[in-house]
DNA sequence: GAAATGTTTGTTGTTTCAACCAACAAATGA
DNA sequence: TCATTTGTTGGTTGAAACAACAAACATTTC
């Protein structure tokens, strides 16, 4: 593992007793995390840390009001009952907003991911900058009126291609928004808060889907493919979202997967989204029933997913043709990333039943070379709307892995 | 930055004094590769490690014989001068295999990068166990003759799949090898020697780009392409290889890029190398030619790039149409993986005149989606064979980042 | 003298080690 | 049946070890 690391400013993060204190401590309060309830000895076994290390760090963790003792008195065999330990909920929380195209959706979460309050707002293009103080006035409501203090930080995910690390905002066609520093307006607004983060919706889905997801899996290496009007993919290696040179890795939305196909919005030819997307499924469906072009746009997803369950069949081969092409793009993927598990997220993943064996087809068909490999493919576990979730999971991570490295 | 991460094996490194002090040794020793000449003074800057920190260390490098003084007494202004510090050449050596199908190539190389000795055997297929024992002991001698000590490890590249975590070969169909223990083989033949590490080709070059390249970048982000018989690609992310869920991270090669197009050996149809290996263009060249089939196992590439800069168009031909399908994979790898260099290696690039513009205009032409990318595409700037280069890079890495957290 | 490089010395903070205390289950015996 | 003993595991305490740090000092050059 890299530990010698570059911090994405460039400077390199030397080790002294504070930084050291600071991951043993992200370290411990990660493993609780992670597997809950644990004992005091059971992460002096894992972590290979001292009994009394883990003690220490553990009070300061408890002080903090992190995480919490769980008296167990169920008998568990021989010897003393251990002390069980959680992170505690309904202490801090963090707000979340995701900007979408038509609607903007805000939430106040708790450490664990569950939705304490949520609101919805229509997106206004226009004067970003007034749109988002409106969004942070409504937010500041929300978290007023639930819990004034232990308000750790704001998340927020954006439909477009973002620079996380000078959090701004780098292109976002839909939102008609360009080089805009969008945490530097929600800092504006909401003055009191340390924690501002920005991020690309699907990048942070697939943190989400790791921090808040409920798949028993603990990989190393996730892709989360977002299917919408368009398709991204957020890749995390290592609990570190894949940022890419521009900003713009895991757009898999504009690989070529037919050369001299369909024209795409991008100017290429042949983009995968072309094929694959909510907007294809919509086109096919309604050119084989003919319809009318204003009929087509009020044409939702959830509408020919709804046909389908009840039997119509053009509905059914709108959506298995879109899955055959998002197995095409999948075997893409698994070829050139060769994730462990690659998690679906969208409105398509309610026809789960119908599209798994469209996807798993291809993909199988697209002839893994040599050894078998055995990517799962998995629609998201999230509860909630992933980018929404994701939002609050970039805060979320960054309370968890706080090196605090101020002196 | 992934600081609290588990290793590859499952187990979680935790920070003592131990482990923080072999952190900042190897920081410090890194910043001395990637700077050199450097003074005592200018790594504490750079690192924020106090000066009597910073000259602890480098005392202890220096007994270790891994740094050196170089006395400077030239004029740079005001104040004393300082003391620049250079890794050591000449005292600690590697050894390096490289498998391929028809030759196997082995060298003696330095610190930084220089081979010092190298030799060369016809592969034999078969028993595998029989032909890494001959490899070792011809390796044995040539390290005999020149350095009995200070022989630091082996790294071995295989063109094919490799599990690096337990230093094994999956699948290697063009050396008939199936889930081989090499490292195991390695060890046995060569029992003196701690370090031994067994990775890709492809994926290998790539850290050796970074590592003994002289491209004056410093990427996070690097995509190394392999065209040969096949294509290959390895990719590194913070010094990282990205070896993925089945070890077969980066098999770009066998992305599809023309559904339903022609047939290729790992059974899918259209895949990347069908249109862009080296294979792909003495084809095409033999097909215009109308050569025989004796004539066409007889064309090398290397002839075709003679022929094109002597004026053959058909061979000129041949190649750019390569380059373009070259060009058409990169646009891919940039949209899906968003790094900030490409680097190519292999015979092709000895024709880089001729090719690079094609590539370019391909990669333009495929519409960066929204912004400017500013993706670089490079020859390697390795003077030997990065494969090669890459086996040695393996061990180098692991001196230069050993954390050495043994009691 | 001023400015920069590098060294020495004592201080601070953190982990570790070893011993200890606490809680519990099972075995034992009256 | 119930108190006692024994072994095991969970967690705490205080001294020792160790690495980074700060500040003063030495050295070199202008």
């Amino acid at each position: 593992m890299p530990l010698t690391k570059k911090t994405r400013h460039g400077n390199i993060l030397s080790i002294n007793a504070k930084v050291a204190r600071n991951i043993n401590r992200a370290i411990i309060l990660n493993s609780i995390r992670e597997r809950q309830p644990i004992s005091r000895a059971k992460i002096s076994d894992l972590t290979k840390l001292n009994k009394s290390t883990v003690s220490s760090i553990v009070a300061s963790l408890i002080a903090e009001d992190l995480i919490i003792e769980e008296p167990d008195h169920s008998p568990r065999g021989i010897g003393r009952s251990p002390i069980n330990l959680r992170v505690k909920r309904g202490k801090h929380y963090v707000g979340a907003i995701y900007f979408d195209s038509s609607k903007t959706e805000l939430a106040v979460i708790d450490m664990d991911g569950t939705i304490i309050s949520s609101a919805e707002i229509k997106t206004e293009i226009g004067n970003p900058s007034e749109f988002v103080s409106l969004c942070i006035k409504k937010l500041n409501v929300m978290r007023g009126q639930f819990h004034p203090h232990h308000f750790r930080g704001i998340g927020v995910t954006v439909a477009g291609i973002v620079d996380a690390a000078q959090s701004k905002v780098v292109y976002a066609p839909n939102l008609g928004w360009q080089d805009l520093d969008l945490g530097q307006v929600v800092r504006d607004y909401a003055p009191a808060i340390e924690m501002v983060t920005v991020e690309n919706d699907a990048k942070a889905s697939a943190l989400a889907e790791l921090l808040l997801g409920t798949h028993k899996v603990n990989p190393t290496n996730v892709v989360f493919l977002s299917v919408g009007a368009g398709i991204g993919a957020g890749i995390v290696v290592d609990n570190h979202i894949l940022s890419g040179g521009s900003h713009a890795a895991g757009e898999f939305g504009h690989m070529t997967i037919v050369e001299g196909g369909e024209r795409c919005t991008c100017g290429n030819q042949g983009c995968w989204e072309v094929y694959a997307s909510d907007r294809a499924t919509i086109r096919r469906y309604a050119a084989e029933k003919k319809l009318s072009q204003e009929q087509t746009a009020n044409t939702s997803l959830e509408s020919i997913i709804g046909l389908a369950a009840h039997g119509d069949d053009v509905a059914k081969e709108a959506l298995t043709k879109s899955a055959q092409y998002i197995g095409l793009g999948i075997a893409n993927i698994i070829r050139s990333f060769d994730p462990e598990v690659i998690i679906i997220g969208g409105t398509i993943i309610q026809a789960w039943e119908l599209i798994y064996p469209e996807i798993m087809e291809t993909v199988n068909k697209r002839g893994f070379f040599g050894k078998q490999r055995n990517t799962a493919i998995l629609p998201t576990s999230l509860t909630g709307n992933p980018p929404l979730l994701g939002a609050a999971a970039l805060s979320i991570r960054k309370i968890f892995t706080d090196y605090r490295i101020a002196l």
